[in-house]
DNA sequence: GCGATTTATTGGACCGATCGTCTTTTAAAA
DNA sequence: TTTTAAAAGACGATCGGTCCAATAAATCGC
């Protein structure tokens, strides 16, 4: 799913050496704004091709304050990741517990949502946990559990909504909620990627029809084996 | 899907300068040892964070010699990209249009041989055309149609045979098997993704079983309204 | 209130890796 | 004998992440 931070970005600017004159309005938000563009940045280009030069300068931050804010760029990479994981929780939070709607429209809200996402910054952003999953060869080992833990989150309140929805009768008796959930994340995933690489909404869409579709057939397990006579 | 190519490395080795007298049985086949190696340490980490030299150095290809096989590292990309297609379309004929299954076994297989490989090379290795799309950001463009091409065709084969399987009634008649094969594919690469993430086979297998049981359902666009109402 | 100390922030140097190129050297092929 | 295929390895420019010295603000002792 895509993101929204770091979209407008007018930060500091100083010249001479040393601790600068304490800037007015600025309290002390540089460490969340590297935070958000470098969130913007790596929901785009991943994190091995984004330098840290690049977040600075987009920041507007200069580079020798970087280490000063954070550790290292991987202590940086966890925080993005749980920056990204925060601002996204809220907003599963917000489509998936409306109650002002049928569970089955609360996830097609959050599709919409992140369609509209997506598109906002012309298919060029997609998933950051997404990104960084298809990295982990390249990436240091701690941010493997990081992310599993995000998507299990996810899934979680996904598989709720979907109870809800399978006690409505609007999903067939006898589905797992749990698997369907699992299986919308993998897939959505696969979707964002896919939005990507041909920069349009044509994935996301036909993954939304194709799922909730499915969700009439269910009873997962067992169906799926009756249908070949295995 | 996972891939199988460069398993085994036992390339040139010499030591004396200038052009190597003409090794036994080796042909000419340097250009395809590269293009190997770069297979499989590109699905495995990525465009951007393999360098060349790790890859000569691995392939024991002296580093001067690189640039008399290919143009660049990005033109070196496109002929993986042509290898990997290549080596998985071989893999889909033979998979998808066996004859001695039914259809959807044929599905069924062609999944089984992806999950081997997978397994073969410890989940550390994904698919390479899923690993470039998600890197696209950071890519040369001319891998953007490649990339899709590729996808395309891959989602052509299995059309058919799900076309064939619909026709053997183990697939509910009005789906759009094009819609499905797309979807497939989609989700499909997204549960690649997710199975480098955990290192295990269980996002594959939950994939393939709700897929699966969802084909019964099916009647793709008209079922999905009914569902809520729409 | 005022000098001394501490803390926050930054300019820029540092070192290693990477891509792509080039020259030289050697062996095969013609 | 000449030409071509192939390799060794250095090279430069660039860029990555890291770190330290320099400097101003904030704080404290008196």
């Amino acid at each position: 799913m895509s993101d929204d931070p770091a979209c407008l970005v007018t930060p500091p600017l100083s010249r001479r050496r040393g601790r600068p004159p304490r800037a007015p309005g600025d309290g002390d938000d540089v460490r969340d704004l590297l935070i958000r563009t470098g969130i913007a940045l790596l929901t785009e280009k991943g994190y091995v091709a984004t330098g840290l030069d690049e977040i600075l300068q987009i920041a507007r931050v200069p580079k020798g304050s970087f280490y000063h804010y954070f550790d290292s760029k991987e202590s940086f990479g966890l925080r993005l990741i749980d920056g990204y994981a925060a601002y996204f929780d809220r907003r599963l939070e917000r489509f998936l517990s409306d109650d002002a709607r049928a569970p089955l429209d609360r996830l097609r809200a959050m599709i919409d949502d992140a369609c509209a996402g997506m598109a906002r910054h012309a298919y060029r952003r997609g998933c950051l946990v997404g990104n960084l999953g298809q990295e982990m060869g390249a990436l240091p080992e701690s941010f493997r559990q990081r992310l599993h833990d995000v998507l299990l989150g996810w899934q979680a309140r996904t598989a709720h909504c979907l109870r809800l929805a399978r006690d409505a009768g609007d999903i067939a008796p006898g589905s797992s909620c749990a698997d369907l959930a699992a299986f919308f994340w993998i897939g959505w995933e696969g979707a964002v990627l896919r939005a990507k690489l041909e920069r349009g909404p044509v994935p996301l869409r036909l993954f939304e029809k194709v799922f909730i579709a499915g969700l009439g057939a269910s009873a997962v397990g067992a169906r799926a084996r009756s249908v070949s006579g295995e």
